[in-house]
DNA sequence: TGTATCCGATACATTTGCGTATCGGATACA
DNA sequence: TGTATCCGATACGCAAATGTATCGGATACA
């Protein structure tokens, strides 16, 4: 009854510091810079001293890979979850479809500003990939993950709006995902090409489908 | 007869010598990131000491938009001196355009591992300018003055192949670079993607394109 | 309630990088 | 060739982060 979820069983003390100081990272991590962030910065926006950090992490870097992890858990999850809600939700008109496939595309972060500090962690997570090929090798499999479960999902709704790709599945979907990332990226930029952003993506939408 | 190019007259010898901390740090900022280079580690590279670095520059930041403006200049030259070239160097076939726009997208770098080390570089500097609005604008800016330039030889290249975009030319020039920056950097990731990321690329040019 | 254990706080030593002030050799110019 | 100027090297002080060793209060459990 002890038992906890997977991870091994620790006071719910520990825990919830071990939360508290993820949180923080993730706030300052998206908006400095993993690297560029001290330790004491995220302990102090936390509520603890360094004594907290390093009773619960080695280092910057498992920490790092911890709140990772915890994200894509999330992710996943919430994507999970979306696939029933979206039949139900829209119309099935191809707007209706095009509505859902964004939705699906950005995912679960509907708050503005959690999408953006989102952002701002993946690409520097990408970065740190793009460097390091260990890091590369867990950046890529997160990505195949995300990238499997959207797929399925897309699929789904292919069928309820009774359309299809006209090129093959992963093809559309890598296709979508990028498009869909650079538009992320711009509307972070301040671009004024927000809104071009997503007429884009569904320029695209509507090149790769075709009905059954 | 002493002017040199725009660059206020200064000996050959500091021009030389901010030349070669510009080349160190291109490939050390690459490799480690802007933030997490020591200046001193630059000045090592590149043969000097501090003394020669802060004589030159006031401060990392201000080397890093010197070494920006600089890559920003070589890329659109050459991407201009490209057009011109690339009319002769293709069959007049559908493949032959395919592999002319992507010449154009890859732009100048032919040299696999420079280009390496500019997608990382620019992987950052778009993470810089996502943080901050006023690298921002000089990113955007950057990028669309990039945008343009493609645009036009991309245009050239439609004429010479008797073809049209099914799009607007903006948006599809957006869509294939995207979807270039996405296959670099997934190459760059190390990806086993990187012979599906070129395929992704050729079928998207054939989505886009039209006969006249 | 007493006691052992856990866990975060505190204090310290060390490292690393920064920026400046100054020096001395090289270069330009008469 | 002599002299003024330029420019990179050297040396110094300073500030910021790091990791560890130790302490003391809280918690769990009998």
């Amino acid at each position: 009854m002890t038992t906890e979820h997977a991870t091994s069983v620790r006071s719910a003390r520990r825990e919830r510091t071990r939360e508290r100081l993820l949180d923080a990272a993730f706030a300052l991590f998206s908006e400095h810079g993993v690297a560029a962030t001290p330790i004491e910065a995220i302990c102090e926006a936390a509520g603890f001293t360094r004594g907290a950090f390093y009773s619960n992490f080695g280092s910057r870097e498992e920490l790092f890979h911890a709140l990772v992890e915890r994200k894509a858990r999330d992710h996943l999850r919430s994507l999970e979850q979306l696939g029933p809600q979206l039949a139900a939700a829209r119309a099935a008109t191809p707007e209706g479809f095009r509505d859902a496939v964004r939705q699906v595309l950005v995912a679960f972060e509907l708050d503005e500003e959690e999408h953006r500090l989102w952002c701002l962690m993946n690409a520097e997570f990408e970065l740190m990939a793009m460097r390091d090929p260990e890091v590369a090798q867990q950046y890529v499999g997160a990505q195949n993950r995300l990238r499997g479960e959207v797929a399925a999902v897309i699929d789904g709704l292919l069928e309820q709006f009774d359309l299809r790709f006209i090129v093959d599945t992963p093809t559309a979907v890598d296709l979508l995902m990028c498009v869909e990332d650079a538009g992320s990226r711009a509307a972070v930029l301040g671009a004024p090409a927000d809104q071009q952003a997503i007429a884009r993506l569904e320029r695209l939408v509507d090149l790769l489908v075709t009905p059954r």
